[in-house]
DNA sequence: CAGCATCCGCTTTGATACTG
DNA sequence: CAGTATCAAAGCGGATGCTG
């Protein structure tokens, strides 16, 4: 990208980042952790296959993403973010939280992820589910391009691109009412009307619908 | 900007923010308010005519913008952000933040501006200056194309675009060395063979350089 | 197959000139 | 002051081909 030419952080730090494609290449990193090139083509749907060369190449030279030869077994390479690339996650939270109200709904002709969605719900879920006694819970989701396992701890929720063998609820169907009904936007009804089904037991929802005692506030 | 076709709210917020000038439109909003658009061509040095009025009226379209008619006695319209558009300051601040070790070096044909200073000084210095009794104290800085007047009060720092009479304290000197200077990443020495010079008591950076006790903290 | 490089048509941007 | 108009240059998208 043509440099701004100007002293001040932002335009210093969009001189980096600013190219298309550039920051959603550091949203797989960080969503993923080490990726094959293969694996990034697959999460950034429509991009020009030497754009990403070039792109991985620049962010290279900034410092942001590194490669490294994976492990013996396997031959390829692996991108992987440097420390300093792993800093820009406040930034892409933040990208995050103000793009939660576009998610209205999904164009038919929008590509989605799994790990997408994983990645905003655990920045949203951050601090719900106080630490109450009693066991964990899994609830499997059905949305995307692969199964989602949430499971809610005392005081914590993680996600996982995993599927469960016997989860405490399955959710399936699209993806924006499923965001909404564990986000708390919607209620079973309304999801329901919406596409969602459910196979289990609800009430595992009323864990994550609990006052958010932290983290960020998806605006209203 | 082509949107990039993806159920993710970065995508989705890149949809909007992410064609080139953009965030840097935003940034001029939210550090000095209401702008005409010559304040906007002034504050983002290089920008084609034609692609300012196009990406404000994106903006507008988008509800991040709104035009406004400036009061009788001025016959200008006025650019403002709206709500929408004013919650785009932790994406700025957080770019802001990143950025901050990309800022080593002003090169000579960087174009620098006050304003930009001033907000960054105000992202990084909020939560020094512990309430200790005593009176406030201000600083003036020459740096950029205009001066900056630093207040320091109990508990919080202010920023204004405007000159004081008779300062605590006077800076001059090119912006890197200022800015090492007020976050206490050089000494008075290094900041003067650097090219800074003052005139009053240096003695109220000490408020400065107090432990910090909120705020992002800019990386190492 | 993984990881690119090349080519070509199209779109976006940059620089400047011009207008109500 | 607040934009439009124009046109060359740069960037991007899509297809294809190459190399281990």
């Amino acid at each position: 990208m043509r440099s701004y030419g100007e002293y001040c952080a932002v335009a210093r730090s969009l001189d980096v980042l600013g190219d298309r494609w550039t920051l959603l290449i550091v949203r797989e990193l960080l969503a993923r952790g080490g990726c094959r090139y293969t694996d990034l083509r697959h999460g950034l749907p429509g991009i020009a296959s030497n754009l990403l060369a070039e792109r991985l190449r620049d962010l290279e030279a900034e410092g942001v993403v590194q490669r490294e030869a994976a492990p013996p077994p396997i031959a390829t390479t692996l991108f992987r973010l440097t420390a300093r690339g792993e800093q820009l996650r406040p930034v892409l939270n933040a990208l995050t939280v103000w793009g939660l109200p576009l998610m209205g709904r999904a164009e038919p002709d929008d590509a989605v992820r799994s790990h997408w969605l994983a990645a905003a719900l655990e920045l949203f879920l951050v601090g719900r589910t106080p630490d109450e006694a009693g066991p964990s819970h899994t609830i499997e989701l059905q949305t995307a391009d692969g199964p989602i396992t949430l499971t809610l701890e005392r005081g914590s929720v993680a996600t996982a691109l995993v599927s469960t063998p016997h989860p405490d609820l399955a959710l399936a169907g699209p993806p924006m009412p499923i965001m909404g009904l564990l986000l708390g936007r919607l209620t079973v009804a309304q999801a329901h009307e919406r596409g969602v089904s459910w196979d289990g037991d609800l009430s595992v929802l009323d864990r994550l619908t609990a006052p958010v005692l932290a983290g960020p506030q998806p605006p209203a």
